[in-house]
DNA sequence: GCACAAATGCAAATAAGTTGGCATTTTGGT
DNA sequence: ACCAAAATGCCAACTTATTTGCATTTGTGC
């Protein structure tokens, strides 16, 4: 369980906070979150499951800007910027969230700074891994991308974690077709670091993972 | 004069309180004004000259996310995130800037809520266009990002405004090589819509420019 | 106005990734 | 155990962009 880092993991504290004011909603794998245009300004903490944070544009075409997993939260771009939603959010798999709404954040940020200064930070982190997104989108190879995706999604587990994300999702992510992304995969396979499998990816060597990521 | 909107320009009435506060510090032609890892908190406004806003990689390779202009100002990141800068500035020509430093900011930001709220809205907003930047790169032609980033330097300006920025600094903006940003130069100038020049580029239709990014 | 640096133009070879289509494998449900 | 859906593997033609190298143009400083 982890997220792209996309939105950090929140402390334990935040929370039981969170699961005290928010509700519990459901949701089913492919169904609509948020999407572009919304006007509500809410919080969601991701229980269970996984959600895709991306963009579908013109002709179904999906940019995806991170996969987030339990543990995860996001929506505090807007809530910031107070401005409508410019991404969408999906069910990556059947999924359970905790919706904090607008007061209660609100109330939250006022009765413990902590959270304020964690939606900054989480913020200006958010800005750097986009930007680090770009940087590697440009400069580096498609094993290299997929390499440090990989990282991302597998969090700071221990080698032997799997990543739950079918070849199309990485390649959504990724930002290249599915063939491309399937070569880069046999790459790192024959390399060793990690074993695909069908839905999922097992992280064999994080330490490998990283230094092709980086080269 | 206009950077890319990626930190918005400031109301007049911010300046003012920036002027009066900050420093001047002038910058020759390439000078470098912050680079990555630099641990010091401050916050830069750009009183004329430009300034490039990006990562420069092993091999001497250059990311830019942004060319800043007159009227810009950045280093709300490091602030907000309370970690070393990720990013390099350099003086895209010799530039006149107004620094202030963390102290200064955070009374200023104390005395006048709207500060922190334009810092915050303009950090929420850095996001998006920073997924619009990698939205695009991965969907859109050459010609169409050499169009988004002309409108986005050209700011609000009228028909006829010069973008000063060469060729290569284009390319590194938009992710390209010189050739490819050359090749689509050249298409949007058979279009009619922008003008080469040396060192610059004339902006000749806006509307058509829009029309040709969005496609 | 001359020399030099910077910026642009151009072309062929090369590399990388996409597209579209189809076959194969795996999984979950009945 | 079987079937349908989902995921993966694979191939060839095509498109796009990079690289390398050099020529030409433009601007700047003496």
């Amino acid at each position: 369980m982890a997220g792209t880092g996309f939105v950090t993991a929140l402390p334990e504290t935040v929370r039981a906070d969170l699961l005290a004011r928010g509700q519990v909603r459901s949701f089913a794998k492919g169904q609509i979150i948020q999407q572009r245009g919304d006007t509500a300004r809410e919080f969601w903490y991701i229980e269970s499951g996984s959600v895709q944070i991306g963009r579908y544009g013109v002709g179904g075409r999906l940019t995806l800007f991170a996969l987030l997993g339990a543990g995860d939260a996001f929506g505090e771009l807007a809530f910031m910027g107070e401005f409508p939603r410019t991404v969408d959010a999906i069910a990556g798999s059947d999924s359970i969230l905790i919706r904090i709404g607008e007061r209660e954040l609100w109330s939250l940020m006022e009765s413990d700074a902590a959270v304020t200064r964690l939606l900054l930070k989480t913020m200006a982190l958010t800005v750097q891994e986009a930007f680090d997104l770009i940087e590697s989108s440009r400069n580096l190879s498609v094993p290299q991308k997929l390499a440090q995706a990989l990282l991302q999604l597998s969090g700071n587990q221990e080698d032997g974690t799997q990543v739950m994300a079918t070849q199309q999702d990485l390649a959504d992510l990724v930002g290249v077709s599915r063939v491309s992304l399937g070569k880069a995969m046999t790459r790192l396979q024959v390399a060793g670091v990690i074993e695909p499998g069908y839905g999922f990816v097992t992280i064999r060597d994080r330490a490998a993972l990283r230094e092709m990521g980086a080269g």
